[in-house]
Formats: structure tokens, C-alpha cells, sequence
DNA sequence: AAAGTATGCTTAATCGTTTAAATTGCCAAT
DNA sequence: ATTGGCAATTTAAACGATTAAGCATACTTT
């Protein structure tokens, strides 16, 4: 493979040193005096030789990578790809890169991913936690380390932090439930230490009891890794009609679409026999036999503002906030109809 | 923030130069004889320090990287993100890691990723080419960096390349729909001059000519750029009865999630008013009213493929090869019922 | 004429590693 | 006594950039 075109061969084909060709390719000509036949001059050859700076070189001696890293749970879910894709359009505008990793939800593959992304020296990261990592990313932000938690939170960080009201979410949904007459409204979430989840759990139990719905209060709190298996247990209950519940709230995408699966084997008819509302949207809400009703989460603002703080901390600032934002209630036929 | 702990304090800590650290830390002892005693004790410095490897540091020297890049046209798109998600896993076994870009079908797009993929030094890339980047791709590859196409390829180019049998997909396709009865089989497709698409079309237009049914084809071929509004017309026409066609081969998901978006739109009625067969497949297909028949690419494959081959060639092979593989139709109620 | 200053460039250290080659002691063999 | 060999470690260059500091030379000032 072609060698690489270093400063250097442009200063030797100049007869320079390579400082005065750093200085031109950095456009510092007017600082450091360059006379302006040498400037032409460097750029002639630059461009003759096609150079390109090695960020590589750059990275080592600046001590910075203009690199920041996103850790997510699933590149491959929509929700957590599109979140990517909105953070490589907003890095890029700020002149960085973004480099991505999957946790799987796990403590291990999370940290594995993160150790090698502060091998690579990433400027900061953008981080959807995980169960358990809450000591590591203490850690990180005990260090300094400039880290903004996104979509999910720990209690007693103090962390930067942009996500949903995942409480008035839940709340506004059942509160809306209520208002359309229905009174068995369920909740089916995971098991989980993480905030949002809690939130997303606190804001139906909430409301059930501001409504005086306390004994159709109905929550199924399952494990992610037995997801298929107790969907399906509890959906085959559904139709034996051993669960009393007229509107199943679903506290994510994932076990959303596992529901809508299991929906569509059964022949449940939605709104008819039971009526669904999700979070996060999507193609399988939009598409599933009767679109469904769900809350939006603002992801692009939430992207925005986290890059922007990110980038911020980067730049030096040791402010910490938390932004949480307002969901929308999106809705269609699945309920309410 | 902490400063980073290199080398040279485990060096100084233990009063031996960097060498002798690099050394122990690189699993050298025996070559190097480190004496027992010696590993032992930087050992225990290291840990004690919480001593990290310096990536960029080690690129510089090692003038690789261990990083490839994959540039899709969007990650966001679930076919492309699911690429990538087994890109992440597979290059991990190997001990790479992955960054990745999209270039949103745009030769400058493309070129501004890929120049940056590679002003960070990535050891190889697999690509996913864009509309009009083939000479670009094609100087890569005659520059011999370790590159591999991904699903879709160029004419006259000798690259790597891993992809679908795309001709045989739509021959088949069209074949099976004829021998259920159809005969006025439609297709929409993207105007495209890469082979991918040409080859969808072809095998459609093949099909169709060998079973005799030349008068009934009926091809659209439309922009990506206008989709939405072309699609929306082409269903407009077909519910105004301008339009003679049983069924309809969407050329790829872009095209498939447009159409459903529009049928629901109108109530057109699958299978009874139209027939519809889509390539790719995901949560769209799977929950549109009917569940879609498509063309299923096994990704896990392809990539798995791609990356082993682009791994050859980082470990300086330079046997250039094509692999072609083979869809499955996955049939259900959208046609042929 | 001496001193000051503006101009245009070079020198050399630095970032954190890796690694070929050199060095130092020590012991055994000639 | 000299040589050779081995074990254990050090030295120093290299990767490709950045950048503070230094050094001529020429041009103004007084």
C-alpha cells in the first residue's frame, strides 16, 4: 500500500522545516509570519502530494481526539439507532467523531466497551447505562471525566443527565386512560434498579391512586432475559381470561413489540378485547394491524442537548445539570378510539 | 481530570526504564528474559497504578490502528444498523473495534466519511457503497487499503465483495408469483446505477420475458429523492384504476416502508386488491396488517463474511474474491394465499 | 553607529509507546 | 589473562504531528 504523505516529505520537497508546514496547513501563516510566496509554495506541494494529517499523530500530541463515544444497549434497536444516528449528524457539527458500542444490557460488556473506548482516548461519552454499571460511572464522573448520561439515570449521581419526565409520562398516559372511561388499566415493565424504569412504574401507581383505581392496579414486573417467555405467559392467561385488565401499558419499546408479537399469534383484537399504549414508537407501532398509541419521546432535542453538554464539559465546563423533557402523547386507534 | 498513568510512571516507580515495562506488558518477559522477580514487581506497580494502555500512542508506533470502518447509507435504517450491530460483534472476536458513518446515498457524504475514517488511520473499511463513489472506491482499492463491499457492488471494479444473488432474488421471486397465477406483476425500484439495483431489475424483467408475460410489465423506476411524493402518486393512479397490476415487488425496505405507509393510507386491501412482496424484511414487514412476503438476505452471513475477508487482507492477503449468496423467500399473507 | 524591532525561518522538545541495538556484570571456558 | 557467552537491563530512535523558543537578516529609529 502507498506510503502515507507525512509533513515532512512536503517540507523536504519544499526544503523547509516541518514546523513552517505545520504552521501553513493550520492556517497560522499570518501568526508566524510566513511570507506569502512560502505559503503558495506549501500548498503547491501539499496538494501535489495529496497529504493528509495523520489524526493519529495529531491525537498523541494534542492529547485530544475530537472523538467522542456513544454507548448504547442495542445499536440494532430503532430507538437506540436512531439516538446514533442523531449523535453522529450533532458531533459532527462540532468537528468530532463518534464512535459506537453495544452493552446488551450488560454490566461486563459495558465496561469492556467503555475501557476501550478511554484506551482510545475518546474526548467523552454520551451513555445509556446499564443495570449495575452505576459504580462505574460514578467513577468516571468523580474523575471528571466529561460524561453525559442519556435516556436513563442513577439516584444519588450527580451526573450531567438529559432524559424523559418518565414519571408525568406514565402519569399524563393513565390520567388520559381515565378520562376515556377505562378503570382496569395494567402495567407490564421490567424488573430494574435503573431510574427510568422506576419512574415509568411510579408514575402508573400514581396515578392509578389519584384516580381511585388502587385495586385495579395490575403490574407485571418481568426479567428482560425470560422477555419472550412471560410475555407469552401472560398473554395466554390474557385470553383464558384469568386477567381481569381492559389497557395494558407497556414500559418500553422492547417489550412493546415482544406484546405485539404475541398479540398477533393470539388473534387478540386491539382496541376490542384489550386496549395497548407503548413507549417510544416505530415502525411496528405504526404498522401493527391497528397503529398504536404512544408516548414520543423528543429524541432529537435530547441528542441535541446532550452533545451540546458534552461538548461543553469538553471545553472545560464543570457545571452538572439535568434536563428532562416532556413527552408527548401520541395517539391512535390502539385505545382511546 | 486524573492525569493518565503512562509507562514511564510505572518505570519511575519502580526504577527500571520503559523499555523493560513495555516489555513485561506486552507478555515479553520470556523473549526479553525479564527476570521473575522483575515482572512480579511491575505487575504489581501496574495494577497498583491502574495502568492503561495508550492506544493512540500504540497506533502511532504500530502504525495500525485495530479499527475498521463501515460506512452504510444510514445508520438509522434498520436493515443497515442490524449490519452493524454484527459488524460491532464480529470484529470484536478478531480484537478490532468499529466506527461507522453514513453517508445518506451522497458521493460527498461518503467521501467526507471515508476521509475521515481514514485520516484516523482505520486498518480497512467495509463499505456499503453510495450512488456515484466508485471511482473513489475504485482508488482505495487499486491503492490496495483493505477494503470490502458490502451488499452492493460496481461494474469493472476487481474489489472484495460480499453480497446477494440479487438477479436470482427477483427471477425467483417474480417465478414463484407466476406459478401461484399471477400475471400482471409490477415492480418499483429506485433509477440507480448500482449493480445491486440493475440486478433486481434484471431478474425482474428476465422473469417476467421468460414466462412469457413481456406485455404485463409494468417497472417504476423512481428517485430516492422524491420517494414519498412518487410512491404517493403511483398509489394514487392505482386506486383511480389506472393502473393494471396483481402485485407489486418493492426493489428494496426504503421503498417497501414508503409503499405501506401508503396503502394504510388509502385502505388498499392486501392481498385481495393487491399483492405486494418486498426485499429485507423487519418490524414494518412483520406487522403491516398482512405480514409482508419478502426476500430475506442472510445478514449475519454477509457480514460475518465480509469482515473475515477484510481481516485477510489487513493481514496482508491479497486475494481479491466475490461472494454471492443466496436469499430466502419468506412467504406469508401479503400474496399468494 | 548603536540599538531596537520586524521578518522569516529553524531547532528541538514533546506526546506514549515499541523495539533493535548496545551495555553491563558475571561466570565459564580457553 | 583473555575470550566468549549469557542474563538482565538500558539506550535511543522512531511513529507524525505541534509549538515554544531561538537565530539570523534586514530595516528603522535615535
Amino acid at each position: 500500500m502507498g506510503k502515507r504523505v507525512s509533513l515532512k516529505d512536503i517540507a523536504d520537497k519544499v526544503e523547509v522545516s516541518t514546523a513552517l508546514v505545520s504552521y501553513v496547513m493550520n492556517g497560522q501563516e499570518k501568526e508566524k509570519r510566513v511570507s506569502t510566496e512560502m505559503v503558495r509554495k506549501i500548498w503547491e506541494v501539499a496538494k501535489e502530494l495529496n497529504y493528509r494529517p495523520d489524526y493519529i499523530a495529531q491525537s498523541l500530541r494534542k492529547g485530544s481526539t475530537n472523538t467522542i463515544g456513544l454507548i448504547v444497549a442495542d445499536i440494532a434497536n430503532p430507538f437506540f439507532s436512531y439516538i446514533a444516528r442523531v449523535v453522529e449528524d450533532e458531533t459532527g457539527k462540532y468537528g468530532y467523531t463518534a464512535v459506537f458500542g453495544s452493552s446488551d444490557e450488560r454490566s461486563d460488556k459495558f465496561e469492556s466497551v467503555i475501557n476501550t473506548f478511554l484506551n482510545r482516548r475518546v474526548d467523552g461519552v454520551i451513555i445509556v447505562p446499564a443495570e449495575g454499571t452505576k459504580n462505574y460511572v460514578n467513577d468516571l464522573v468523580k474523575k471528571n471525566f466529561p460524561t453525559v448520561l442519556l435516556d436513563r439515570s442513577f439516584e444519588e449521581i450527580n451526573a450531567n443527565y438529559v432524559g424523559l419526565d418518565n414519571y408525568g409520562a406514565s402519569f399524563d398516559a393513565v390520567t388520559h386512560l381515565v378520562h376515556h372511561g377505562y378503570k382496569r388499566i395494567g402495567m407490564i415493565s421490567f424488573k430494574s434498579s435503573l431510574m427510568h424504569m422506576k419512574e415509568r412504574v411510579n408514575g402508573y401507581l400514581e396515578a392509578m391512586k389519584s384516580n381511585n383505581l388502587e385495586r385495579h392496579i395490575w403490574l407485571q414486573e418481568i426479567s428482560r432475559k425470560t422477555l419472550k417467555h412471560e410475555i407469552k405467559k401472560i398473554f395466554t392467561n390474557f385470553v383464558s381470561g384469568k386477567e381481569q385488565v381492559e389497557c395494558m401499558l407497556f414500559a418500553n419499546n422492547e417489550i412493546s413489540v415482544a406484546s405485539f408479537y404475541c398479540i398477533q399469534e393470539k388473534k387478540i383484537k386491539i382496541p376490542d378485547e384489550l386496549s395497548i399504549i407503548g413507549f417510544d414508537g416505530g415502525e411496528a407501532f405504526d404498522f401493527f394491524y391497528n397503529p398504536v398509541t404512544y408516548i414520543k419521546q423528543p429524541i432529537d432535542l435530547m441528542v441535541k442537548e446532550s452533545v451540546r453538554m458534552l461538548i461543553d464539559q469538553i471545553n472545560g465546563s464543570s457545571e452538572i445539570s439535568q434536563v428532562i423533557l416532556k413527552s408527548e402523547l401520541i395517539k391512535r386507534r390502539s385505545c382511546c378510539f
